[in-house]
DNA sequence: TGCAATACATCGAACCACAAGGTATATTGT
DNA sequence: ACAATATACCTTGTGGTTCGATGTATTGCA
């Protein structure tokens, strides 16, 4: 099952975060991913193959990206794009993201007056 | 097989870095540190006992706090305060927090111009 | 010809966090 | 007096995510 609802390691889904938000501005290729991630985060977050195309299928066997065949210099690639669906997960995700920041840095700045905003 | 120490699981520490930053500012037992971040992040992160004794336990193991017993009204508390090498640690995790969700951030504003800021 | 890069993919291991359970005492309610 | 709740400590098994290694195949370059 793809579908989290059950034991939400508080932590985990950034991978998933960053894809569906990649592929948010333009539809890309595995392998791409991989290195715009590792680019735009100046090589801080650097998730692997390993972590990109499980994610990458586990996604739009859920229906949350659709993905189409080109094939370049002879070579194939599969691009991916996110559905409605996907764009919905999307926003979960990224809201889910803010408030659980938001709550760290409420621990962190710390101090006495620290009220958890939401 | 061998020790593991390069490539620590980028999402990993944070209820670490939670626990000591709390200590950081005043010396306090398990259950207490329990309520507190439940408090503090308006219950968004919860981290239970299991999560917290093993941390508490790890870091008084390397070092980086030390506890003393008190018994209030007939009950036994540990309390922990974090020592220099603690305080050391809190400042690399922290460093690493804010590197990482700058990093995240660079991906989810996302755009043309995003370039990685160190 | 060989090496690096591109591009896909899967698998076992490691690891963290979690829920659940266990012990024991103090307090509150009935 | 008795039960239930809250306080306070702790450990263990489980589960899901991420990682590193590995595999295949093609293209480009030296």
């Amino acid at each position: 099952m793809a579908l989290r609802e059950t034991n939400p390691n508080f932590m985990n889904g950034v991978p998933e975060l960053l894809i569906l938000s990649l592929l948010g501005e333009q539809e890309m290729y595995g392998y791409e991913i991989v290195q715009a991630i590792r680019q735009r985060t100046a090589a801080v977050i650097a998730v692997g193959e390993g972590v990109v195309y499980p994610v990458l299928h586990g996604l739009e066997g859920d229906g949350a990206l659709k993905s189409r065949r080109k094939t370049i210099n002879g070579r194939g690639r599969i691009y991916y794009s996110v559905t409605p669906r996907g764009a919905r997960r999307l926003a979960d995700l990224s809201q889910n993201w803010t408030n659980l920041t938001t709550a760290i840095q409420n621990i962190l700045i710390g101090g006495q007056n620290a009220q958890a905003v939401l």
